[in-house]
DNA sequence: GACTGTTCTCAACACCGTGTCGAAAATAAG
DNA sequence: CTTATTTTCGACACGGTGTTGAGAACAGTC
């Protein structure tokens, strides 16, 4: 039928990929990963268990198509700061609020995603991309302030893995425990805190003008 | 037997309950907890499968009194500094030093045990202890120098719990990734990142005298 | 419509790890 | 030696995973 494009139409079984995508990406918002079943999954596609087996190979499989998916996603998110230059306070506020409205949602399992020490060789693999296309596009942006003459002590790489881990476990701490901080000052103190940490001081925050 | 203390000597069935408990972590230094098995550990410690749950009620049970024996050795690691005043760099790095080469050796099950969202509930209320206790050890320093007139912004509690989540996590790092920076690096770095993001400055680290 | 190959579905099966139970063996105590 | 407690283990039931092969549903083609 759409002879425009080199690709076919949604078939069918597109549409149910998509539905066990959505099925999981709800389950894991509500419960750990490791207690939501195959069987489960299935029945909220509208398949048997065992046609899970034809679209995903296995539970982690379709937790690292999910992750894949969000990748997309945090790129733009941080976009714009990491486009910028010098120590940008406002772009790195706007972009960090963005991500943290994300955690706040899909937190539970972006968390057993990428905190997790052993979600299965796929989504490991996915991670570690992830993981270091983040961590170079961070030390460049500092390597390009370095050569503006700023910058403190620490080879960029290790801060960029540094800032990156921070920030997971920052929005981590804000998911499981949404009372303790209203999510402004986390972003807020997170900003400075990376800052604080790249660049050695704070910029207009510390002594309003 | 023992008249002596209130409580009853080494029985055999004590040494089988140590025997589980080293077999389990020397198990879990070399394999993901999820694919150490209870006929393993069982194994290990010459018993069968079904003579474990005499001692344990699970491995989230043996895990969690695993855990249970490392809250004393970090509280000692950190002591020294958490008892100094100010900018004390020198005992943090050591402290630093010291819980590193810790993680060195037990950093897969510790990470398993401290970043895994779900990590059954026996270890979590383990766990949730040994985190609330560190955060208020690390807040009641923060607010004593506080008192004395240093400290940068953001709320002592956050940040208590931004360090111990990025100490955590860059031990993670540099256990999985021991290749990438010298341990004397990572902690250097580590230092230097902590004091910058406290205090919002280094001591005598940054420029030489 | 009937023909053909692809896409999709599912019931039945084999497998593995967990946790329970109760009977019996080993051990300590009197 | 006798009794009570501690410890061991085989047998069982359960639940989740992943495989297989037969067939249904669905294109596209004549």
């Amino acid at each position: 039928m759409p002879a425009i494009g080199s690709r076919r139409g949604p078939t069918k079984g597109d549409q149910r990929e998509r539905a066990l995508l959505d099925a999981a990406r709800l389950a894991f918002r509500a419960r750990p990963i490791g207690q939501v079943t195959i069987d489960e999954l299935a029945g909220a596609a509208g398949i048997a268990r065992s046609g899970f087996y034809f679209y995903f190979e296995s539970k982690q499989a379709l937790l690292a198509a999910l992750v894949d998916e969000v990748i997309g996603e945090n790129d733009q998110e941080m976009a714009e700061w990491l486009a910028s230059d010098g120590l940008d306070r406002e772009a790195l506020r706007l972009g960090l609020a963005r991500a943290l409205t994300r955690w706040k949602v899909d937190g539970r399992w972006l968390r057993e995603a990428f905190l997790n020490p052993d979600p299965g060789p796929e989504v490991l693999h996915v991670r570690e991309r992830l993981v270091t296309d983040g961590c170079t596009a961070f030390s460049r942006r500092v390597e390009r302030d370095l050569r503006a003459g700023l910058t403190v002590n620490g080879d960029p790489d290790l801060l960029a893995s540094m800032v990156l881990n921070l920030r997971s476990m920052t929005f981590a701490t804000a998911f499981d425990n949404p009372a303790a901080h209203p999510d402004e000052v986390v972003v807020e103190t997170l900003t400075d805190a990376i800052l604080r940490l790249v660049y050695g001081a704070t910029p207009g925050a510390g002594r309003p003008a």
